[in-house]
DNA sequence: ATGGCGCAATGGTTGCGA
């Protein structure tokens, strides 16, 4: 089974890149972020087409989630249970015994902003819903944008980002705690190559010069984790005419 | 230090992302 995130910024404008993404790479559940689209203007049909059933939560102009999945979609639950939000960021759903959480985390635009703000209070009730989660599920993955970079080495320039929005020592510790919760971050279950991100400004070249972050995530459960057998990124699409700044994230189970 | 780019809503220009 191959899981993979993929904040795709725009499905209106990038749904021929995720049928294209998807029609080569041979991935059961897929979870996208920053759909930008209400419900009503969800390409169902396009996605059905694909091979998917799909499931998703949005609105006008920002944000939107969705799971798309070649196996049966239950137990679906939009939105924080323990957490009031009008932002469409979370999705849940079970699908072939596993719980998944798609996750769009705010951004948080610069430390000590009203942002900022919402985003550790987002972060903090996202971990009473997980925890809460974890109670009942044993196999359960969390994928998602985090806009958190975990350590150092998941920067282009540590320097340049030292404190700031992305990195600094709170939303870390937030990521921390989340994982606390009996979580792993399953690209660093394995041997990784160095200056690995999931996302690159569209400003200055900064994919072609690889000038990123690696905030984009799949958390698995301890169980689930025993199940892991890979975890990549796939900068492929991201070379791609008119791409998203974020590239997918892949996670292979047994 | 600032802006760069891209997208959405818009109907010129602004908000926002990361």
């Amino acid at each position: 089974m191959k899981i993979a995130t993929w904040n795709v910024n725009s499905l209106k404008v990038r749904l021929p890149h995720l049928l294209q993404w998807l029609a080569a790479n041979p991935i059961d559940v897929l979870c996208i972020q920053e759909t930008k689209l209400t419900d009503d203007k969800f390409p169902v049909a396009a996605i059905n087409e694909a091979g998917y059933e799909v499931v998703f939560s949005g609105q006008k102009t920002y944000n939107g989630v969705a799971i798309l999945s070649r196996l049966p979609i239950a137990d679906v639950v939009r939105n924080n249970p323990h957490y009031q939000d009008e932002q469409q960021r979370l999705i849940a759903a079970t699908i072939g015994g596993v719980r998944f959480i798609c996750a769009y985390v705010p951004n948080g635009q610069a430390v000590g902003s009203d942002k900022y703000a919402y985003k550790m209070g987002w972060l903090a009730a996202l971990r009473t819903w997980v925890g809460a989660e974890l109670e009942i599920h044993e196999q359960f993955a969390i994928l998602g944008d985090y806009n958190i970079a975990p350590e150092d080495r998941d920067v282009h320039d540590p320097e340049l980002w030292a404190g700031q929005i992305h990195c600094s020592d709170l939303e870390r510790e937030q990521l921390r705690e989340l994982c606390g919760l009996g979580l792993v971050d399953a690209f660093r279950l394995f041997e990784q190559p160095e200056k690995q991100y999931s996302w690159w400004d569209y400003r200055q070249m900064a994919f072609r010069r690889n000038r990123g972050l690696r905030i984009d995530h799949i958390l698995l459960s301890q169980a689930l984790a025993k199940r892991c057998e890979a975890c990549v990124i796939d900068r492929e699409p991201r070379k791609w005419e008119q791409p998203s700044d974020h590239t997918p994230v892949i996670a292979t189970l047994l």
